[in-house]
DNA sequence: AATAACTTTCACAACACTGTGCAAGTTATT
DNA sequence: AATAACTTGCACAGTGTTGTGAAAGTTATT
């Protein structure tokens, strides 16, 4: 008579496997979105029977998979704070792009597809922090002022994703990408583009710096 | 003993059947682009057998479908020529507006999903055209020159899809979205916004006409 | 009115994948 | 070594769709 009704604690190996599965969907999915289960299973050492298991269904694989994604991004990004607001939108452009440069076809997918709800719930302080950034940049005259709020932060997120697309079929190379998801970042909030490429020139934390 | 070898021509209804068949498919699938071949039967009037008479398979009338569509857009974009390259871009941009906002969502489909191929086909002539004003425009100067010709020509025509994918979640005017598409066109390839909004208002031909 | 062209209806095979049940195996934990 | 936890393999039902076949009906064309 221990502290718990169950008689023994779940097995360590286990929650490897579970990590296992993830691990491998990630990669699978990344690959191909609509790859069966049975390709999951197989890269993950296990068998299909098995996912099963762990997860109710296909989907709920899915959901945890992206929205563990989605938090891992939202807390990396929830740390900008930067009283210019363009330098805001910026960090947090590059900041993006550093989480998710690996996962490409997932992070597109994962934002425009059927999951899109689910994400943007797990991404909801980021979008208010991109809205808010611009709305203050709009208030000090550093950003564009023809396009309302909303729309453009849309927008921004679409240009953001736009480069993020285009690397997702074409393999560009992480730094490359970098410097290009901020330029086209800055380029939707209006900048012209010797305005944004001095912009990042001129910031330190606004360089490129190879991963951990 | 007559012409051709065939005892009799063919029907002039079930040219006209193909016809709704092709138009029901293109209402349909814009609202569902997975939609099964019944509903586009049922919204055609015809029976999902039928639909075997005209087209070897699924696939078949969807490539149809795209390619007429994407042939409309080229030979509607090929007429366009200015001399002055960021002029052209913008006239490129409203007139692809012009011809898929009521075709939205398939039009973003065509682009991005697996028929993306045979679009790019029918669409070489006006991403050649693209790259043409991008090269164009690097050389006087009106063009960005940070970003290399052919990456640029993508993002561009990302940006182009942006508005796009916008406009096929909320209904965005028809109007917003001309003038939209062309600023951020204009963004992509390096103007600051009150250059781009002064570019268009100071052009005649980037204005919105409502349809014919 | 005759005839070929076209459509319909129903039935059915095929496919690719998901999700479940169960018996037999393996492995971590105690 | 005992036991619960976990995995496996296989079989199978279910689903939603595509694509075909064939007989019977309808309609444009001559």
């Amino acid at each position: 008579m221990s502290t718990t009704p169950s008689a023994r604690a779940p097995r360590r190996d286990a929650t490897e496997n579970r990590e296992a599965i993830l691990a491998a969907a990630k990669i699978v999915l990344n690959r191909d979105p609509k790859a069966p289960l049975e390709a999951i299973a197989a890269a993950s050492g296990l068998s299909r029977r098995s996912i099963y298991a762990h997860f109710a269904n296909r989907d709920d694989l899915l959901r945890e998979l992206v929205s563990l994604g989605a938090l891992r991004v939202a807390s990396a990004l929830d740390t900008v704070t930067h009283p210019d607001p363009l330098t805001r939108l910026a960090l947090i452009a590059s900041r993006l792009w550093h989480e998710v440069e690996s996962v490409r076809v997932m992070a597109v997918l994962a934002v425009r597809g059927p999951l899109a709800s689910d994400t943007g719930t797990a991404l909801r302080s980021v979008r208010s922090s991109v809205r808010e950034a611009i709305s203050d940049g709009r208030a000090d005259g550093s950003i564009r002022q023809d396009v309302p709020v909303d729309l453009l932060a849309r927008l921004v997120e679409g240009a953001a994703l736009g480069v993020l697309e285009e690397a997702a079929r074409t393999p560009l190379p992480a730094e490359e990408g970098h410097r290009l998801v901020i330029l086209m970042t800055l380029g939707a909030v209006g900048l012209g583009w010797r305005e944004a490429g001095n912009f990042i020139d001129e910031r330190p934390d606004l360089q490129w710096k190879d991963a951990d």
